[in-house]
DNA sequence: CCATATTATGAATCAATGTTCATTTTTTCG
DNA sequence: CGAAAAAATGAACATTGATTCATAATATGG
């Protein structure tokens, strides 16, 4: 018995754990997914390719965690703005707001989480995060439809269209390409539409959206 | 000189060719781009591997035709509609109930075209057939609104957010699960959603949708 | 039927990446 | 230091599916 772990060990490993999620998302910030490729990633992390299967079991693997991190910060994001208590449509202003905001600021990693072709494991990924925003849309119209904000409907079918429209509208090769002083049309634009959706014609006028470090 | 092509079998080629896409469409309709491997495509042609490359230079380009092929009919389909002498508004509401409701008729194949993951060559095709009805859907609304019929808007950004939102609502994993009694009042919801976000509240009562034989 | 051009065949090859594993390096502790 | 355990390495390997190509089969016209 001569070796055992020891803190200092436990801690470069923590390290490089680290340094592989974070070389992986720079990647796919830069370049999307297909530039994640697992020797490149270990490149970039200063690791040979074999170790970081001692990380984690598959590319799969990696990749789906690095979605699951990036998205669920946006998740939380949004799921907090819609927990909170004010009036529904104020949320859902505000949540729509946010969500178009931080994907415009952010477009090549917006683009990679919403709309890059990805293989069978992220797209599954995909869908949960897009599930989740369709589930936060249709509690707010629930929410709105309640206290008599907006008349009934279809609430979930709402929701999947909004969760459909944003994306398209925002970073896929439909979208337009925008420019800085532009893009708040384009929210103005994005936020009418979905007012209008729900039969809103004056729309809150708030030009709020939740900011938050990155 | 002791040979040269005769009308036979120039027919034969024809014939092969015409098989080979067939092969492939069919395989596209049961499973998705996924399940058209060159392999499968030529075993369910009757032909041999090798032989498929006497007729597509790759397998991407095969595809592409396929998917071709299949969406220039939906693309004619819409654009007859779009090009009629309507009012704006009749023709919008037309167009969307006819894109829907044959995506519900042929799940499978919708899917296909307009959510499954497929590589980048495919991906290509995909956006020029999204841009086609994001197109089209622009252009009624422009009319619309030379009419007076609705208020103006940033047309080309409702519609591209129409184009991702009726997909989505449709076939991708976001789409409720439907059968064949209340996809009526899925299509009425669609149909209510899109009149609603250009701030047409009394939508038109059609009922129609243009019927085609596949 | 022969010579030749065309077409078809499908096993072998290639390509692109993810994954493994025998070997080496590092760490620990008696 | 030396033995043992853990960790790191990266070249070899595996996989998947598209593509090639030497060979065989077929068609044509004389």
């Amino acid at each position: 018995m001569a070796y055992r772990q020891t803190e200092n060990v436990a801690q470069r490993l923590e390290e490089n754990r680290r340094r592989i999620l974070k070389a992986a998302r720079e990647l796919v910030a830069e370049g999307g997914f297909a530039k994640a490729q697992i020797t490149a990633v270990a490149k970039r992390a200063g690791l040979a390719t074999g170790t970081l299967y001692r990380y984690f079991p598959s590319k799969d693997d990696l990749c789906r965690q690095v979605f699951r991190e990036v998205s669920s910060r946006e998740m939380n994001i949004l799921a907090g703005i819609a927990a909170s208590d004010h009036p529904a449509l104020d949320r859902f202003a505000l949540v729509l707001r946010t969500f178009s905001g931080r994907a415009l600021k952010s477009r090549r990693l917006a683009y990679a989480l919403l709309a890059e072709p990805v293989d069978v494991a992220l797209a599954e990924e995909r869908t949960r995060f897009r599930k989740t925003h369709a589930a936060i849309f249709a509690r707010i119209i629930d929410d709105a439809i309640h206290e008599g904000a907006v008349s009934p409907c279809d609430s979930k079918l709402v929701a999947a269209c909004i969760a459909g429209a944003i994306p398209t509208a925002l970073v896929g090769p439909l979208a337009p390409e925008t420019d800085a002083q532009s893009s708040d049309e384009v929210l103005t634009s994005i936020v009418k539409f979905c007012f209008g959706a729900l039969g809103v014609t004056s729309q809150s006028p708030t030009n709020t959206q939740v900011e938050t470090r990155i």
